[in-house]
RNA sequence: CGGGGCGUAGCGUAGUGGCUAGCGCGCCUGCUUUGGGAGCAGGAGACCGGGAGUUCGAAUCUCCCCGCCCCGACCA
């Protein structure tokens, strides 16, 4: 039982000032974690009850999926991540340190390399698979830049699975099944959440979907669809490509002078205002120019080329969604010295008429799958102060390829159903990926089939933050007084509060917590005398576990106050059928 | 790494060159109070982020450094 006469805990009655977000000011508040370093954690009492209960749900249902836990260290050696890149690739997000022989290790961001290296050792054949291993285990990530509490720390825990397995079609299962096993970890958790598309990153390999808890707060932008179940994150999202079109009655191509517009909408008032220019039907709005913008993209190994986009006017590139389909490559937009380099591109002007490998400047050109064969488009003519009218698609230019980094808006087309999307956000609390071979390959992690054949392994991997998820959970449910835990992840059942001078009270609820705990109930009871009953309450409401019971004045009619956190419904029951009544609420 | 904000007691804060750095919460002692963050009285607690400088005098002005928060970049 815990007490709070005696409970590590002290209550803020002040948000704390550098706390943004709900779940890091109540956690705070509410005595839950203190601040350590920068994305740097302790737990206190609750807090830690708190986190050992989401950690073991999830352990739990691991279990019952029929995966094995295993555990490694969080100081490994350099070699392993040597092999797979990522000692290198990982760059300044990876803790290095050195021991006292100046020998290299680092403090596991993610343990792919560990887990392969483990298989390899012990299996050999394909009748051992398949297999999958899991651990719960403290990751460390120097993220430039940590935030919203223990949202994101540079510290935290994960849990990681493996799947091993022979074949394609052993992946996709191992996959399912994981896939399974999360959606009843979370719904267990009490948590809502959406599985999304997502991009693999810099794990590499093919499929890959995460698991969103939806909230203001969330890092991750995603898309769903109003009529059908497609969700995917941004960075993920297919662009249906429209028909092609005729386009036997457009007039011929014709550049115009169209001085001192180097921007979009400049370009598009210039437009609508000449009599020349102006279209009979309708205004030229900024969804019919194309926009040409130049990147510098270089490569791990060092080298540098200048990749162009074109895409519908009325959109910008999404930085994040370029840097997904550039991964690993980097890229940044073209400065002034680029320019100097390649005189062919006009600054503010440019057009197809420069760009794709078939052109002078040799420049990659890729675009927007909305830009088809037949589309027309009023684009730069590479002479500053000249733009190109009725220049179309597969007629007068043609791209090199299509890319999918144009910003998403609400509204556009569903990939799968063509409705319209929607835009939201939500904190990652779950990712699964089809690894494929990549690991076990840089690794050689192969065993005999059954031709007595050596095959490389296919893996997955699937991770969920669990000391992130007492923070979305937090997020997700909380109200202006406090949080409010779902009962099975609460640091306790019922939260007993004694109230008066008398000693009445107290015996009553002494001995009622001593039933409730018998019965097999976890009680916190506020046994603290002196402290003024509105304290006690606001201090239930503040530490947010699900049942709050009052023994107070109304013990002298034989009646003690039984409270939902959640509703804030009241209700009173006889003290004698406490223990029964308790049960029920608490299922 | 770029932009913005900020560092004063455990927490929240006031204090733009001049007395012993002020207030609220929390903490300690005593009395009173006990159904929505009680009252009175007395107390403890601060190298004003650090260093250098300007000045008769610096929390306050200048320079350098360190740290924190937010936005962006980045982020299995």
């Amino acid at each position: 039982m815990l007490r709070m006469s005696t409970l590590f805990l002290r209550t803020l009655r002040e948000d704390p000032a550098d706390a943004e977000v709900p779940s890091h000011r109540l956690l705070v508040r509410a005595g839950y974690v203190r601040r350590i370093a920068p994305g740097v954690f302790s737990w206190l009492p609750l807090g830690y009850l708190v986190y050992r209960n989401i950690e073991n749900i999830i352990r739990a249902e691991m279990d019952r999926a029929g995966f094995q836990e295993v555990h490694f260290p969080s100081l490994l050696p350099r070699e392993p991540y040597e092999l797979t890149g990522r000692w290198t690739e990982y760059g300044d997000n990876l803790f290095r340190l050195q021991d006292r022989r100046k020998g290299d290790y680092l403090l596991g961001p993610t343990h792919e390399e560990m887990f392969t290296l483990l298989v390899k050792g012990e299996y050999s054949s394909y009748k051992d698979l398949p297999l999958v291993l899991y651990q719960i285990q403290t990751k460390f990530r120097d993220e430039a830049r940590p935030r919203a509490g223990i949202l994101r720390g540079r510290e935290f825990v994960m849990k990681d699975s493996y799947s091993f397995d022979i074949d394609d079609a052993g992946l996709e299962k191992s996959y399912q099944r994981h896939r399974d096993a999360y959606i009843d970890t979370f719904t267990r958790l009490g948590m809502e959440f959406v599985i999304v598309s997502a991009m693999s990153g810099a794990m590499g390999g093919s499929a890959s979907e995460e698991f969103l808890a939806p909230t203001e707060v969330g890092e991750d932008t995603f898309v769903r669809c109003s009529a059908c179940d497609y969700a995917a994150n941004v960075e993920a999202v297919v662009t249906p490509a429209p028909a092609s079109l005729d386009y036997s009655s457009v007039s011929p191509a014709h550049a115009e002078q169209t001085p001192d517009t180097p921007t979009i909408a400049s370009l598009v008032d210039l437009a609508n205002e000449r009599a020349d220019l102006v279209r009979a039907d309708r205004a030229w709005t900024a969804a019919d120019t194309l926009k040409n913008v130049v990147f510098m993209v270089s490569s791990p190994d060092g080298t540098e080329a200048p990749l162009a986009i074109g895409l519908p006017g009325d959109r910008e590139v999404d930085m994040t969604r370029l840097e997904a389909v550039l991964q690993p490559r980097q890229s940044r937009p073209f400065e002034d010295s680029d320019f100097t380099k390649y005189p062919t591109l006009m600054k503010g002007y440019i057009g197809p008429g420069a760009l794709g490998s078939a052109n002078s400047s040799g420049i990659n050109y890729l675009v927007d799958p909305r830009i088809v064969t037949g589309t027309r488009w009023i684009t730069g003519a590479d002479i500053s102060g000249s733009h190109v009218f009725d220049l179309v698609a597969g007629r007068d230019f043609t791209p090199d390829g299509f890319i999918e980094v144009a910003e998403v808006l609400p509204g556009d087309s569903c990939a799968k159903c063509g409705s319209g999307l929607q835009l939201a956000r939500g904190i990652e609390i779950g990712h699964i990926f089809q690894l494929g071979r990549k690991y076990a390959q840089a690794l050689g992690l192969k065993v005999l089939d059954e031709n007595g054949q050596l095959v490389t392994v296919t893996m997955g991997s699937y991770g969920i933050g669990v000391s992130r998820a007492v923070a979305a959970v937090a997020e997700q449910s909380h109200d202006d007084r406090g949080l409010i835990w779902p009962r099975e992840v609460a640091p306790a059942d019922i939260h007993l509060i004694a109230t008066g001078k008398e000693d009445a009270p107290f015996d009553a609820a002494e001995s009622l917590s001593g039933q409730l705990e018998a019965a097999g109930l976890r009680v916190l009871y506020d046994d603290r005398r002196g402290v003024s009953p509105g304290v006690k309450f606001n201090d239930s409401e503040l530490i947010g576990v699900p049942t709050i019971v009052v023994v107070g004045k109304r013990l002298v009619d034989g009646f003690i106050e039984v409270k939902d956190r959640r509703t804030g419904e009241r209700t009173d029951i006889a003290i004698t059928d406490a223990v029964p009544a308790l049960l029920a609420v608490c299922g």
